[in-house]
DNA sequence: AGACATCTTT
Protein backbone atom coordinates (compact mmCIF):
# COMPACT_ATOMS: atom_id res chain seq x y z
CA UNK A 1 0.00 0.00 0.00
CA UNK A 2 0.99 3.40 -1.04
CA UNK A 3 -0.10 6.56 0.61
CA UNK A 4 1.44 9.96 0.11
CA UNK A 5 0.47 12.40 2.58
CA UNK A 6 -0.61 16.08 1.05
CA UNK A 7 -1.68 19.35 2.69
CA UNK A 8 -5.64 20.17 2.11
CA UNK A 9 -5.97 23.68 1.40
CA UNK A 10 -9.56 25.58 1.39
CA UNK A 11 -10.06 27.54 4.16
CA UNK A 12 -7.07 28.47 6.21
CA UNK A 13 -5.09 26.02 8.30
CA UNK A 14 -6.52 22.55 6.15
CA UNK A 15 -5.53 20.09 7.76
CA UNK A 16 -3.62 16.82 6.38
CA UNK A 17 -5.11 14.44 4.60
CA UNK A 18 -3.69 11.16 3.42
CA UNK A 19 -3.95 10.76 -0.72
CA UNK A 20 -5.74 7.49 -0.68
CA UNK A 21 -5.40 6.81 -4.47
CA UNK A 22 -3.11 3.52 -4.37
CA UNK A 23 -4.63 2.19 -0.96
CA UNK A 24 -6.20 -0.77 -2.49
CA UNK A 25 -6.74 -2.49 -5.14
CA UNK A 26 -9.70 -4.94 -3.55
CA UNK A 27 -13.19 -4.69 -2.82
CA UNK A 28 -14.54 -1.68 -4.02
CA UNK A 29 -17.65 -2.84 -5.17
CA UNK A 30 -18.85 -1.87 -8.82
CA UNK A 31 -22.73 -0.78 -8.72
CA UNK A 32 -24.67 -3.57 -10.28
CA UNK A 33 -28.33 -3.42 -12.02
CA UNK A 34 -30.74 -5.71 -9.52
CA UNK A 35 -33.65 -7.14 -11.48
CA UNK A 36 -35.93 -3.78 -11.53
CA UNK A 37 -39.09 -5.55 -9.79
CA UNK A 38 -37.03 -6.69 -7.04
CA UNK A 39 -38.13 -4.10 -4.25
CA UNK A 40 -41.45 -3.03 -3.38
CA UNK A 41 -43.31 -5.20 -5.50
CA UNK A 42 -44.00 -7.36 -2.06
CA UNK A 43 -46.32 -10.29 -1.73
CA UNK A 44 -46.14 -11.48 -5.21
CA UNK A 45 -48.45 -8.38 -6.32
CA UNK A 46 -47.55 -8.16 -9.88
CA UNK A 47 -47.81 -4.49 -10.82
CA UNK A 48 -48.28 -3.76 -14.77
CA UNK A 49 -45.31 -1.77 -16.56
CA UNK A 50 -48.14 0.60 -18.00
CA UNK A 51 -49.67 1.19 -14.67
CA UNK A 52 -46.17 2.42 -13.44
CA UNK A 53 -45.73 4.32 -16.23
CA UNK A 54 -49.24 6.30 -16.05
CA UNK A 55 -48.07 6.79 -12.02
CA UNK A 56 -45.02 8.34 -12.55
CA UNK A 57 -46.11 10.71 -15.38
CA UNK A 58 -49.05 11.64 -12.98
CA UNK A 59 -46.40 12.13 -10.05
CA UNK A 60 -43.86 14.18 -12.33
CA UNK A 61 -46.74 16.22 -12.94
CA UNK A 62 -47.98 17.07 -9.41
CA UNK A 63 -44.20 17.71 -8.26
CA UNK A 64 -43.94 20.47 -11.13
CA UNK A 65 -46.85 21.78 -10.61
CA UNK A 66 -48.20 22.02 -6.90
CA UNK A 67 -45.73 23.69 -4.36
CA UNK A 68 -46.43 21.00 -1.12
CA UNK A 69 -46.34 17.70 -2.58
CA UNK A 70 -44.99 15.32 -0.30
CA UNK A 71 -48.10 14.88 1.38
CA UNK A 72 -50.30 14.58 -1.92
CA UNK A 73 -48.34 12.08 -3.03
CA UNK A 74 -48.23 9.80 0.16
CA UNK A 75 -51.97 9.85 0.67
CA UNK A 76 -52.97 9.49 -3.50
CA UNK A 77 -50.66 6.73 -4.46
CA UNK A 78 -50.36 3.57 -3.24
CA UNK A 79 -47.05 3.23 -1.62
CA UNK A 80 -46.11 -0.07 -3.97
CA UNK A 81 -46.27 1.62 -7.33
CA UNK A 82 -44.69 4.95 -5.82
CA UNK A 83 -41.55 3.39 -3.90
CA UNK A 84 -41.55 0.79 -7.28
CA UNK A 85 -38.01 1.50 -8.21
CA UNK A 86 -38.86 1.30 -11.78
CA UNK A 87 -41.76 4.48 -10.88
CA UNK A 88 -38.91 6.43 -8.90
CA UNK A 89 -36.57 5.95 -11.70
CA UNK A 90 -39.25 7.42 -14.47
CA UNK A 91 -40.03 10.23 -12.08
CA UNK A 92 -36.73 10.99 -11.40
CA UNK A 93 -35.80 11.43 -15.62
CA UNK A 94 -38.63 13.24 -15.97
CA UNK A 95 -37.96 16.04 -13.94
CA UNK A 96 -34.05 16.23 -14.77
CA UNK A 97 -34.47 19.58 -16.23
CA UNK A 98 -34.93 20.90 -13.14
CA UNK A 99 -32.35 19.57 -11.13
CA UNK A 100 -33.26 20.30 -7.61
CA UNK A 101 -37.07 19.41 -8.32
CA UNK A 102 -35.61 15.76 -9.01
CA UNK A 103 -33.09 16.03 -5.99
CA UNK A 104 -36.24 17.24 -3.87
CA UNK A 105 -37.66 13.85 -5.27
CA UNK A 106 -35.23 11.51 -4.29
CA UNK A 107 -35.10 13.48 -0.60
CA UNK A 108 -38.20 12.05 -0.33
CA UNK A 109 -38.28 8.63 -1.03
CA UNK A 110 -35.15 8.00 0.40
CA UNK A 111 -36.47 9.86 3.84
CA UNK A 112 -40.31 7.82 3.12
CA UNK A 113 -39.02 4.40 2.99
CA UNK A 114 -36.65 3.02 4.72
CA UNK A 115 -36.60 0.18 1.75
CA UNK A 116 -36.18 2.82 -0.81
CA UNK A 117 -33.00 2.55 -3.25
CA UNK A 118 -32.52 3.94 -6.59
CA UNK A 119 -32.24 0.92 -7.89
CA UNK A 120 -30.38 1.69 -11.83
CA UNK A 121 -27.03 3.79 -11.21
CA UNK A 122 -27.93 5.62 -14.57
CA UNK A 123 -30.65 7.57 -13.46
CA UNK A 124 -28.79 8.25 -9.97
CA UNK A 125 -25.91 9.49 -12.22
CA UNK A 126 -28.40 11.40 -14.42
CA UNK A 127 -29.22 13.12 -11.69
CA UNK A 128 -25.48 13.63 -10.58
CA UNK A 129 -24.76 14.96 -13.50
CA UNK A 130 -27.40 17.33 -14.21
CA UNK A 131 -27.20 18.73 -10.11
CA UNK A 132 -23.40 19.02 -11.20
CA UNK A 133 -23.98 21.20 -14.21
CA UNK A 134 -25.97 23.22 -12.60
CA UNK A 135 -23.39 23.78 -10.09
CA UNK A 136 -25.64 22.76 -7.16
CA UNK A 137 -22.58 21.57 -5.07
CA UNK A 138 -24.60 20.73 -2.02
CA UNK A 139 -27.20 18.59 -3.21
CA UNK A 140 -24.51 16.80 -5.41
CA UNK A 141 -22.70 15.86 -2.43
CA UNK A 142 -25.31 15.05 -0.44
CA UNK A 143 -26.56 12.30 -3.67
CA UNK A 144 -22.98 11.18 -3.58
CA UNK A 145 -22.79 10.37 -0.03
CA UNK A 146 -26.41 9.14 0.22
CA UNK A 147 -26.37 5.10 0.83
CA UNK A 148 -29.63 4.80 -0.74
CA UNK A 149 -28.11 5.77 -4.21
CA UNK A 150 -25.65 3.23 -6.00
CA UNK A 151 -23.09 5.24 -7.98
CA UNK A 152 -20.57 4.08 -10.09
CA UNK A 153 -17.12 4.93 -10.51
CA UNK A 154 -18.12 6.98 -13.44
CA UNK A 155 -20.48 9.06 -11.52
CA UNK A 156 -17.28 9.48 -8.64
CA UNK A 157 -15.40 10.79 -11.49
CA UNK A 158 -17.44 13.11 -13.22
CA UNK A 159 -18.28 14.92 -9.75
CA UNK A 160 -14.49 14.90 -8.97
CA UNK A 161 -13.39 16.19 -12.63
CA UNK A 162 -16.47 18.51 -12.26
CA UNK A 163 -15.29 20.46 -9.08
CA UNK A 164 -12.31 21.11 -10.32
CA UNK A 165 -13.42 22.68 -13.75
CA UNK A 166 -15.37 24.75 -11.47
CA UNK A 167 -12.23 25.83 -9.55
CA UNK A 168 -14.09 24.42 -5.83
CA UNK A 169 -10.92 22.63 -5.05
CA UNK A 170 -12.32 22.73 -1.53
CA UNK A 171 -15.24 20.21 -3.13
CA UNK A 172 -12.70 18.37 -4.37
CA UNK A 173 -11.07 17.25 -1.46
CA UNK A 174 -14.46 16.76 0.18
CA UNK A 175 -15.72 14.52 -2.51
CA UNK A 176 -12.11 12.84 -2.33
CA UNK A 177 -12.20 12.11 1.26
CA UNK A 178 -15.99 11.36 2.10
CA UNK A 179 -16.43 8.67 -1.00
CA UNK A 180 -15.66 4.99 -0.57
CA UNK A 181 -12.24 4.70 -2.21
CA UNK A 182 -12.22 4.40 -6.12
CA UNK A 183 -10.39 2.13 -8.19
CA UNK A 184 -7.14 3.49 -8.48
CA UNK A 185 -6.69 4.84 -12.14
CA UNK A 186 -4.90 7.06 -14.58
CA UNK A 187 -8.41 9.42 -14.25
CA UNK A 188 -8.28 9.24 -10.71
CA UNK A 189 -4.33 9.88 -10.45
CA UNK A 190 -5.07 13.15 -12.77
CA UNK A 191 -7.58 14.12 -11.11
CA UNK A 192 -5.38 14.33 -7.99
CA UNK A 193 -2.47 15.67 -9.89
CA UNK A 194 -4.33 18.37 -11.10
CA UNK A 195 -6.21 19.39 -7.55
CA UNK A 196 -2.59 19.37 -6.08
CA UNK A 197 -1.33 21.82 -8.64
CA UNK A 198 -4.78 23.94 -8.42
CA UNK A 199 -3.46 23.88 -4.76
CA UNK A 200 -0.37 25.76 -5.96
CA UNK A 201 1.11 22.37 -4.27
CA UNK A 202 2.90 21.17 -7.68
CA UNK A 203 5.49 19.70 -4.95
CA UNK A 204 2.92 16.86 -3.79
CA UNK A 205 1.72 16.56 -6.96
CA UNK A 206 5.09 15.16 -8.15
CA UNK A 207 5.46 13.14 -4.72
CA UNK A 208 2.34 11.36 -5.65
CA UNK A 209 3.71 10.30 -9.46
CA UNK A 210 6.81 9.32 -7.92
CA UNK A 211 5.16 7.17 -5.52
CA UNK A 212 3.11 5.43 -8.08
CA UNK A 213 5.80 3.27 -9.44
CA UNK A 214 5.02 4.56 -12.93
CA UNK A 215 2.80 2.04 -15.14
CA UNK A 216 -0.92 2.05 -16.13
CA UNK A 217 -1.56 4.40 -12.74
CA UNK A 218 0.28 7.43 -14.27
CA UNK A 219 -1.93 9.79 -15.66
CA UNK A 220 -2.25 11.01 -19.15
CA UNK A 221 -0.42 13.24 -21.12
CA UNK A 222 -2.63 16.90 -20.00
CA UNK A 223 -2.39 15.94 -16.63
CA UNK A 224 1.42 15.54 -16.41
CA UNK A 225 1.52 18.89 -18.58
CA UNK A 226 -0.61 20.42 -15.56
CA UNK A 227 1.97 19.20 -13.62
CA UNK A 228 5.29 20.28 -16.19
CA UNK A 229 3.28 23.52 -15.93
CA UNK A 230 3.28 23.86 -12.25
CA UNK A 231 6.34 22.66 -11.03
CA UNK A 232 7.84 25.18 -13.75
CA UNK A 233 6.23 27.86 -12.15
CA UNK A 234 8.33 27.47 -9.09
CA UNK A 235 11.10 26.84 -11.13
CA UNK A 236 12.02 23.66 -10.40
CA UNK A 237 13.25 22.70 -13.60
CA UNK A 238 15.25 19.79 -12.49
CA UNK A 239 12.40 18.47 -11.56
CA UNK A 240 10.51 18.79 -14.64
CA UNK A 241 13.73 17.00 -16.68
CA UNK A 242 12.56 14.18 -14.33
CA UNK A 243 8.58 14.51 -15.48
CA UNK A 244 9.87 14.62 -18.89
CA UNK A 245 11.64 10.91 -18.92
CA UNK A 246 9.21 9.42 -17.12
CA UNK A 247 6.51 10.75 -19.66
CA UNK A 248 8.56 9.55 -22.57
CA UNK A 249 9.31 5.99 -21.17
CA UNK A 250 5.88 5.35 -20.08
CA UNK A 251 4.54 6.45 -23.51
CA UNK A 252 2.84 10.01 -22.54
CA UNK A 253 4.69 11.80 -25.61
CA UNK A 254 5.27 15.19 -24.59
CA UNK A 255 4.03 17.91 -27.12
CA UNK A 256 4.16 21.38 -27.54
CA UNK A 257 2.14 22.19 -24.73
CA UNK A 258 4.23 20.79 -22.23
CA UNK A 259 7.28 22.45 -23.58
CA UNK A 260 5.53 25.95 -23.48
CA UNK A 261 5.34 26.10 -19.78
CA UNK A 262 8.90 25.34 -19.41
CA UNK A 263 10.17 27.89 -21.96
CA UNK A 264 7.80 30.66 -19.86
CA UNK A 265 9.27 29.44 -16.57
CA UNK A 266 12.97 29.76 -18.07
CA UNK A 267 12.15 33.17 -19.41
CA UNK A 268 10.69 34.38 -16.49
CA UNK A 269 13.75 33.58 -14.01
CA UNK A 270 16.18 34.90 -16.93
CA UNK A 271 17.37 31.44 -18.04
CA UNK A 272 15.64 33.27 -21.55
CA UNK A 273 18.91 31.57 -23.44
CA UNK A 274 18.45 28.03 -22.35
CA UNK A 275 14.41 28.85 -22.84
CA UNK A 276 16.29 29.24 -26.59
CA UNK A 277 18.12 26.60 -26.72
CA UNK A 278 15.37 24.19 -25.58
CA UNK A 279 12.93 26.06 -28.24
CA UNK A 280 14.98 25.42 -31.06
CA UNK A 281 15.82 21.64 -30.25
CA UNK A 282 11.71 21.42 -30.31
CA UNK A 283 12.01 22.89 -33.85
CA UNK A 284 14.90 20.17 -34.99
CA UNK A 285 12.82 17.54 -33.18
CA UNK A 286 10.11 17.89 -35.56
CA UNK A 287 7.45 20.29 -33.15
CA UNK A 288 5.92 22.61 -34.24
CA UNK A 289 5.55 25.50 -31.80
CA UNK A 290 2.77 27.39 -31.79
CA UNK A 291 1.95 30.90 -31.22
CA UNK A 292 1.80 30.84 -27.18
CA UNK A 293 5.16 29.22 -27.30
CA UNK A 294 6.50 31.91 -29.69
CA UNK A 295 5.34 34.85 -27.45
CA UNK A 296 7.04 33.09 -24.72
CA UNK A 297 9.84 33.13 -26.06
CA UNK A 298 9.57 36.58 -27.37
CA UNK A 299 8.91 38.09 -24.13
CA UNK A 300 11.36 36.76 -22.56
CA UNK A 301 13.95 38.54 -25.46
CA UNK A 302 11.74 41.43 -24.39
CA UNK A 303 12.45 41.20 -21.04
CA UNK A 304 15.78 41.32 -21.50
CA UNK A 305 15.96 44.11 -23.88
CA UNK A 306 16.97 41.76 -26.55
CA UNK A 307 14.66 43.45 -29.16
CA UNK A 308 16.83 42.76 -32.62
CA UNK A 309 16.40 38.70 -31.54
CA UNK A 310 12.82 39.14 -30.38
CA UNK A 311 11.37 40.67 -33.59
CA UNK A 312 13.61 38.17 -35.46
CA UNK A 313 11.38 35.41 -34.01
CA UNK A 314 8.42 37.35 -34.49
CA UNK A 315 9.20 37.37 -38.49
CA UNK A 316 10.11 33.72 -38.10
CA UNK A 317 6.58 33.39 -36.64
CA UNK A 318 4.64 35.16 -39.15
CA UNK A 319 6.22 33.20 -41.92
CA UNK A 320 5.30 30.27 -40.16
CA UNK A 321 2.10 31.54 -41.02
CA UNK A 322 1.36 31.84 -37.01
CA UNK A 323 -1.17 34.74 -36.89
CA UNK A 324 0.10 36.99 -33.30
CA UNK A 325 -2.68 37.04 -31.08
CA UNK A 326 -3.14 39.75 -29.07
CA UNK A 327 -1.53 38.81 -25.92
CA UNK A 328 1.89 38.34 -28.81
CA UNK A 329 1.39 42.08 -29.09
CA UNK A 330 1.26 43.13 -25.58
CA UNK A 331 4.27 41.11 -25.41
CA UNK A 332 6.64 42.62 -27.58
CA UNK A 333 5.04 46.09 -27.40
CA UNK A 334 5.94 46.36 -24.13
CA UNK A 335 9.38 45.29 -24.86
CA UNK A 336 9.75 48.30 -27.71
CA UNK A 337 8.21 50.45 -24.62
CA UNK A 338 10.79 49.17 -22.28
CA UNK A 339 13.44 49.74 -23.97
CA UNK A 340 12.96 53.37 -24.88
CA UNK A 341 12.04 52.37 -29.16
CA UNK A 342 8.95 54.32 -28.62
CA UNK A 343 8.26 55.07 -32.45
CA UNK A 344 8.36 51.33 -32.47
CA UNK A 345 5.80 50.51 -30.13
CA UNK A 346 3.64 53.02 -31.14
CA UNK A 347 4.03 51.60 -34.98
CA UNK A 348 3.04 47.95 -33.71
CA UNK A 349 0.78 49.77 -31.19
CA UNK A 350 -1.23 51.06 -35.10
CA UNK A 351 -1.07 47.32 -36.61
CA UNK A 352 -2.39 45.77 -33.15
CA UNK A 353 -5.05 48.54 -32.97
CA UNK A 354 -6.20 47.58 -37.03
CA UNK A 355 -6.39 43.97 -36.27
CA UNK A 356 -7.85 43.43 -32.77
CA UNK A 357 -9.29 47.16 -32.00
CA UNK A 358 -8.21 48.95 -28.46
CA UNK A 359 -8.25 48.16 -24.87
CA UNK A 360 -7.30 49.18 -21.95
CA UNK A 361 -4.31 46.81 -21.81
CA UNK A 362 -2.68 47.93 -24.45
CA UNK A 363 -3.20 51.51 -23.66
CA UNK A 364 -1.74 50.70 -20.30
CA UNK A 365 1.60 49.70 -21.85
CA UNK A 366 1.90 52.88 -23.68
CA UNK A 367 1.25 55.04 -20.83
CA UNK A 368 3.92 52.54 -18.68
CA UNK A 369 6.21 53.37 -21.68
CA UNK A 370 5.75 56.34 -22.36
CA UNK A 371 5.71 57.32 -18.23
CA UNK A 372 9.24 55.07 -18.10
CA UNK A 373 10.77 57.54 -20.22
CA UNK A 374 9.83 61.36 -18.45
CA UNK A 375 7.02 61.50 -20.97
CA UNK A 376 4.22 62.04 -18.48
CA UNK A 377 2.40 64.26 -20.57
CA UNK A 378 2.04 62.18 -23.43
CA UNK A 379 1.45 59.24 -21.37
CA UNK A 380 -1.89 61.48 -19.72
CA UNK A 381 -2.80 62.38 -23.30
CA UNK A 382 -2.83 58.51 -24.00
CA UNK A 383 -5.29 58.17 -21.19
CA UNK A 384 -7.60 60.89 -21.97
CA UNK A 385 -8.06 59.63 -25.68
CA UNK A 386 -9.04 56.39 -23.96
CA UNK A 387 -12.07 58.25 -22.46
CA UNK A 388 -12.81 59.52 -25.51
CA UNK A 389 -12.75 55.80 -27.24
CA UNK A 390 -14.61 54.85 -24.36
CA UNK A 391 -12.03 52.73 -23.38
CA UNK A 392 -12.49 52.20 -19.34
CA UNK A 393 -10.08 53.33 -16.76
CA UNK A 394 -9.07 50.05 -15.05
CA UNK A 395 -6.70 49.83 -11.50
CA UNK A 396 -3.68 49.15 -13.80
CA UNK A 397 -4.39 52.51 -15.90
CA UNK A 398 -4.62 54.72 -12.31
CA UNK A 399 -1.81 52.73 -10.79
CA UNK A 400 0.93 53.62 -13.68
CA UNK A 401 -0.02 57.37 -14.25
CA UNK A 402 -0.19 57.79 -10.32
CA UNK A 403 3.63 56.20 -10.14
CA UNK A 404 4.46 58.43 -13.08
CA UNK A 405 3.61 61.87 -11.90
CA UNK A 406 4.87 61.06 -8.27
CA UNK A 407 8.17 60.41 -10.21
CA UNK A 408 8.04 63.24 -11.91
CA UNK A 409 7.13 65.27 -8.76
CA UNK A 410 3.58 65.95 -9.21
CA UNK A 411 2.06 64.51 -6.27
CA UNK A 412 -0.83 66.81 -5.62
CA UNK A 413 -1.89 65.55 -9.44
CA UNK A 414 -0.93 61.99 -8.73
CA UNK A 415 -3.55 62.08 -5.83
CA UNK A 416 -6.49 63.74 -8.20
CA UNK A 417 -5.79 60.28 -10.00
CA UNK A 418 -5.94 58.79 -6.61
CA UNK A 419 -9.57 59.93 -6.13
CA UNK A 420 -10.49 59.51 -9.22
CA UNK A 421 -9.63 55.54 -8.90
CA UNK A 422 -11.39 55.18 -5.47
CA UNK A 423 -14.19 57.82 -6.76
CA UNK A 424 -14.76 55.25 -9.74
CA UNK A 425 -15.70 52.13 -7.39
CA UNK A 426 -12.32 50.52 -9.03
CA UNK A 427 -10.68 49.09 -5.82
CA UNK A 428 -7.20 50.37 -5.22
CA UNK A 429 -4.27 48.03 -4.10
CA UNK A 430 -0.88 48.44 -2.79
CA UNK A 431 0.48 49.37 -5.92
CA UNK A 432 -1.21 52.20 -5.97
CA UNK A 433 -0.40 53.69 -3.05
CA UNK A 434 3.05 53.13 -2.39
CA UNK A 435 4.44 56.38 -5.08
CA UNK A 436 2.43 58.37 -3.11
CA UNK A 437 3.40 57.69 0.07
CA UNK A 438 6.51 57.35 -0.87
CA UNK A 439 5.86 60.72 -2.61
CA UNK A 440 4.54 62.11 0.54
CA UNK A 441 7.13 60.63 3.13
CA UNK A 442 10.11 62.39 1.15
CA UNK A 443 8.39 65.66 1.26
CA UNK A 444 8.15 65.41 5.03
CA UNK A 445 4.23 65.25 4.79
CA UNK A 446 3.33 63.26 7.34
CA UNK A 447 -0.23 64.03 7.78
CA UNK A 448 -0.49 62.92 4.18
CA UNK A 449 0.97 59.60 5.25
CA UNK A 450 -0.83 58.69 8.04
CA UNK A 451 -4.22 59.38 6.11
CA UNK A 452 -3.07 56.74 2.92
CA UNK A 453 -2.44 54.90 5.39
CA UNK A 454 -5.58 54.51 7.30
CA UNK A 455 -6.95 54.20 3.95
CA UNK A 456 -5.41 51.13 3.46
CA UNK A 457 -6.04 50.03 7.00
CA UNK A 458 -9.61 50.89 6.24
CA UNK A 459 -9.56 48.56 2.36
CA UNK A 460 -7.27 45.82 4.28
CA UNK A 461 -4.62 46.23 2.40
CA UNK A 462 -0.73 45.66 3.84
CA UNK A 463 1.89 48.26 2.84
CA UNK A 464 4.32 46.76 -0.20
CA UNK A 465 7.47 46.22 1.88
CA UNK A 466 9.18 48.99 0.58
CA UNK A 467 6.79 51.48 1.53
CA UNK A 468 6.36 50.14 4.92
CA UNK A 469 9.95 50.74 5.13
CA UNK A 470 9.69 54.32 3.93
CA UNK A 471 6.57 54.90 6.46
CA UNK A 472 9.25 54.32 9.08
CA UNK A 473 11.64 56.36 8.13
CA UNK A 474 9.56 59.08 7.47
CA UNK A 475 8.09 58.55 11.20
CA UNK A 476 11.45 58.85 12.42
CA UNK A 477 12.41 61.69 10.80
CA UNK A 478 9.70 63.95 11.36
CA UNK A 479 10.22 64.24 14.32
CA UNK A 480 7.51 61.48 15.73
CA UNK A 481 10.08 58.59 16.57
CA UNK A 482 7.29 57.18 19.12
CA UNK A 483 5.12 56.17 16.32
CA UNK A 484 7.93 55.40 14.02
CA UNK A 485 9.10 52.77 16.60
CA UNK A 486 5.49 51.59 17.10
CA UNK A 487 5.57 51.17 13.38
CA UNK A 488 8.28 48.92 13.71
CA UNK A 489 7.24 46.65 16.19
CA UNK A 490 4.30 46.59 14.66
CA UNK A 491 6.43 45.39 11.45
CA UNK A 492 8.32 43.10 12.93
CA UNK A 493 5.01 41.44 14.87
CA UNK A 494 3.94 40.58 12.12
CA UNK A 495 6.84 39.15 10.31
CA UNK A 496 7.48 41.68 7.75
CA UNK A 497 10.74 42.25 7.84
CA UNK A 498 12.43 45.92 7.23
CA UNK A 499 15.64 45.82 4.34
CA UNK A 500 18.98 46.12 6.09
CA UNK A 501 19.72 49.40 4.76
CA UNK A 502 16.37 50.92 6.38
CA UNK A 503 17.80 50.16 9.44
CA UNK A 504 21.34 51.03 9.03
CA UNK A 505 19.64 53.99 8.22
CA UNK A 506 17.33 54.14 11.29
CA UNK A 507 20.40 53.89 14.21
CA UNK A 508 22.38 56.58 11.64
CA UNK A 509 19.08 59.27 11.76
CA UNK A 510 19.02 58.40 16.05
CA UNK A 511 22.96 58.72 16.71
CA UNK A 512 23.32 62.03 14.84
CA UNK A 513 20.32 63.37 16.62
CA UNK A 514 21.78 62.04 19.80
CA UNK A 515 19.19 59.94 20.66
CA UNK A 516 21.52 56.97 21.69
CA UNK A 517 18.61 54.80 23.26
CA UNK A 518 16.54 54.69 20.24
CA UNK A 519 19.80 54.03 18.21
CA UNK A 520 20.27 50.57 20.48
CA UNK A 521 16.51 49.65 20.22
CA UNK A 522 16.90 49.62 16.61
CA UNK A 523 20.56 47.83 16.42
CA UNK A 524 19.13 45.15 18.48
CA UNK A 525 16.39 44.15 15.47
CA UNK A 526 18.95 44.54 13.57
CA UNK A 527 21.04 42.24 15.01
CA UNK A 528 18.04 39.71 15.83
CA UNK A 529 17.64 39.73 12.17
CA UNK A 530 21.28 38.82 11.77
CA UNK A 531 21.69 42.17 9.44
CA UNK A 532 25.42 43.70 9.45
CA UNK A 533 26.07 47.19 10.44
CA UNK A 534 27.30 49.37 8.15
CA UNK A 535 30.90 50.58 8.71
CA UNK A 536 30.40 54.56 9.11
CA UNK A 537 27.07 53.67 11.17
CA UNK A 538 29.02 51.84 13.55
CA UNK A 539 31.92 54.25 13.46
CA UNK A 540 29.19 57.27 14.38
CA UNK A 541 27.20 55.21 16.84
CA UNK A 542 30.19 54.66 19.16
CA UNK A 543 31.42 57.80 18.62
CA UNK A 544 28.58 59.28 20.16
CA UNK A 545 28.30 56.37 23.38
CA UNK A 546 31.83 57.62 23.75
CA UNK A 547 31.25 61.27 23.40
CA UNK A 548 28.33 60.59 26.38
CA UNK A 549 31.34 58.70 28.55
CA UNK A 550 29.40 55.82 28.31
CA UNK A 551 32.22 53.31 27.81
CA UNK A 552 31.05 49.88 29.21
CA UNK A 553 28.08 50.04 26.89
CA UNK A 554 30.34 51.21 23.68
CA UNK A 555 32.38 48.40 24.27
CA UNK A 556 29.78 46.02 24.68
CA UNK A 557 28.69 47.11 21.41
CA UNK A 558 32.06 47.11 19.82
CA UNK A 559 31.85 43.53 20.99
CA UNK A 560 28.29 42.99 19.78
CA UNK A 561 29.38 44.20 16.51
CA UNK A 562 32.44 42.33 16.18
CA UNK A 563 30.93 38.89 16.96
CA UNK A 564 27.72 39.31 14.45
CA UNK A 565 30.38 40.91 11.59
C1' DA B 1 -12.61 18.00 -22.42
C1' DG B 2 -8.68 19.40 -20.12
C1' DA B 3 -3.18 23.40 -20.64
C1' DC B 4 0.29 27.50 -22.41
C1' DA B 5 1.20 33.78 -23.54
C1' DT B 6 -0.29 40.55 -21.57
C1' DC B 7 -0.06 45.91 -18.37
C1' DT B 8 1.08 48.49 -12.31
C1' DT B 9 4.49 46.38 -7.67
C1' DT B 10 11.81 50.69 -7.48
Amino acid sequence: MITTRCRIGGGGGGGVVVVRLFSSFSETPLATEPPAAAAGGGGGVEIVDRDLEDTARSVADTIRTQPRWEKTLLSRYSHSHLFHPRCADLVLRRSLSNPLLSFRYFLFLSSSSSSFSTTTSSSSSLLLQSLLDSKAWGPAMHLLRSTKCPTDPHARNAALSASLRAGRIDLFWQLYQNLPPLEPDHTTAGHLVRALCLDGKPLDAYRLIRSSGGGSLLPDVCSFNILVSGLSKIKKFGLVSEILHMMVSSGRTPNILTYTPVLHGLCCCGMTDEALRVFNQLKLRGHDPDVVAYTAVIGGLCKMGRMEEAWELWSEMIGRGIVPGRKSYFVIIDGYCKSGNLERAEEVYKEMSLKYGECSVGCNIMIAGLCLHGKVREAIDVATSMRRKGIEYDVVTYNTLIQGLCKDGKTAEALVFYRGLVGSGLQPTASTYAPLITSLCSKGNLTGTTELVKDMEARGLEPLPRTADCILLGLCKADRAEEGLEWLVEMLKTKRRPQPETLNELVEFFSSVGRVDDALLVLNALFEMSYSLEKSVCNLLVDKLCSRGNRVLSEQVVSQILLTN
